[in-house]
DNA sequence: TTTCTTTACTAAATCGGTTTAGTTATTGAT
DNA sequence: ATCAATAACTAAACCGATTTAGTAAAGAAA
């Protein structure tokens, strides 16, 4: 009754001389309904009240086979896509009683895999997973165990799961074309490494935009650089497409960072843009609008993503719906700024 | 054996016709030294691999006291400086084999008690909270319960608690500083209304600045302006600075987000920077170097902020401090670009 | 042969809740 | 006066781990 220690059903059963039974229905709202007088109930909830009484959600959870947590499981938290994400993802969910507990994979899959397995150990209730896409395994295994997850952003194509994306190929497409109807004619896409989906349905996007104005795609024109090391690596990429003997006269980066990394190092070679080249992006960064010159992107609908993953999350852990699998393809919005010249 | 359910401790040790406190032991690699025949170990390991035995830390927290969980709670996890710190505290909390369970309050003074108390409820080891700073009573409460806690970016500071911050005085006294250095006299501040910490901080480092090279500062020179309504506002305060019978020649402002905002604005009003007014932000945007101008700013040690706290937490929690309460003032670090004419 | 160690385990309590299946005392109907 | 209904609770099992305090059997020492 005086000490440090914590509160618990029991205590307050023992100090009032009531069952734990009682207390915890009373704690639950559910005197009424199972006919604890109201006086029992107001000393309960005023013994608890005055004593800070917290009840342990661990016990709880044990207790009712739910954590009421949900896990999220991203490349990384700092990425604004991400953040963005994540930040909707967290409101929804909170919203609906659940709490959200995260992790960055930093596109390692291994870890990727133990943070699946850790949030497994946590009970979470589903996860929603934006993967590298190296983890057939513990994909498999969530579906095996018929656990339920969503994965968003990156997704495994040739398998059957939950999940909301934007159509990557459709964005790429886009702007490409609005670089073509501008009068743009050798394009070139500076791009990831293949490996995941988005990337690969970007670049296709690209190719696609270019062979419908009967453009042939050049080989040369695409420049795939290593996530790891874009910082570097773009530099030689830039020189490559810009000042060879055919320079491209627009460029289309794949990501937020490597477009606004290619402006840096653009402004740094002293390239014009949009005069010299025009360049896009597909995704941006809040201050797109205000760099110089502002970029044209194609921007990604992170509210709807986000609460998409949660609202088919959730369906699945209330096991209200019926389809099997549900998945969602939502739509991105071309943004057109300066740095294609015709502003 | 077979079914989809869950295994569980009990259900290995049923099949394998031995203890569950076997079982647990040599689980937790204490086999060895409980004399655990190395026959039994392994036939204990294959079964729990084979059959994808998950430990459910539910029970586990409950049964050792603790739940291996920290929580975060931030203003807003999409704001590009939560995003990052989050970041840092997620990757080294995991290190130490904590996960992070986190929550935006949204600068709601309310929500973020409730947060408080869902964490607790969650049995959550100890909390890092980046506070409203309206929450005097729940900080208290987690004193008086000697609940691991530590602030960073906001704290409060007539209590005695953990913090880790930042220098926010002579951050904004640097960036003053730099402008009255380049001759700069009339010196706009644009800022948010009182009632947090660092915001109060910032405000006397420029004011101080302004001291220490003799200019009385302007009550009219000052905009404190509302949150929430940032985006609108700052149109009002730029036209009353800049467009005045009796101009600034120079703007600070104290987020990173009024500043990117400001430049938006004068973009719109046609007002050039830095030729009719230099301008510099107290934190900054990961574009602030490609936009036009690039923002002199002061930047913050986000990873330094995030190690910081964990560090502190996690001695809290483990009882390796002597120390009552530790606290910890970063140093900012000026990044001066374009936005003030000097380049 | 008896006793002491050591090895290799195990029974049962515990953490803090939820929930099922009762129990007792009182009221109302006949 | 008797019996069924209802009101107002409660005992105990359970969720899935950890952990304390043992125990039985085998080997070593006396």
């Amino acid at each position: 009754m005086k000490s440090g220690k914590k509160y618990s059903l029991k205590d307050i059963a023992n100090d009032l001389n009531i069952s734990k039974t009682t207390v915890s229905l009373v704690l639950n709202n559910k005197g009424n309904e199972n006919k604890i007088s109201a006086d029992t109930q107001k000393r309960i909830k005023d013994y608890a009240k005055k004593n800070d009484y917290v009840p342990n959600q661990l016990a709880r959870g044990l207790s009712i086979g739910k954590s009421e947590t949900i896990g999220l499981i991203i490349p990384n938290i700092s990425d604004t896509f991400y953040s963005k994400v994540a930040g909707i993802i967290e409101r929804e969910a909170q919203e609906q009683g659940y709490t959200v507990l995260f992790s960055s994979s930093y596109e390692d899959p291994k870890k990727e895999g133990k943070l699946i397995h850790s949030m497994l150990n946590r009970q979470v209730d589903g996860l929603i997973i934006a993967s590298t896409q190296q983890n057939q395994k513990e994909i498999d295994f969530l579906k095996k165990e018929k656990f339920p997850f969503v994965l968003f952003d990156r997704y495994y194509p040739d398998k059957d799961t939950d999940y909301v994306v934007v159509d990557n190929y459709l964005g790429t497409k886009k702007i490409t074309e609005h670089l073509l109807n501008l009068g743009r004619k050798r394009i070139g896409l500076i791009t990831l490494k293949p490996g995941l989906e988005p990337i690969a349905q970007r670049l296709q996007g690209y190719k696609d935009a270019l062979t419908q104005f009967n453009i042939k795609s050049e080989e040369s024109y695409i420049v795939e650089i290593e996530r790891e090391s874009y910082f570097k690596e773009i530099e030689n990429a830039l020189v490559g497409l810009v000042l060879a003997k055919d320079p491209v006269d627009a460029i289309v980066f794949s990501t937020h960072y490597l477009a606004s990394q290619g402006l840096r190092v653009l402004k740094k070679l002293a390239i014009n843009v949009p005069k010299d080249v025009a360049i896009v992006s597909f995704d941006e960064l809040s201050a797109f609008d205000i760099v110089e010159p502002p970029i044209t992107s194609v921007i990604q609908p992170t509210n709807e993503i986000g609460s998409a993953a949660v609202k088919i999350l959730l369906n699945k852990i209330n096991g209200t719906t019926l389809k099997k699998t549900e998945t969602r393809v939502l739509e991105t919005k071309l943004e057109i700024r300066g740095s294609c010249g015709q502003l």
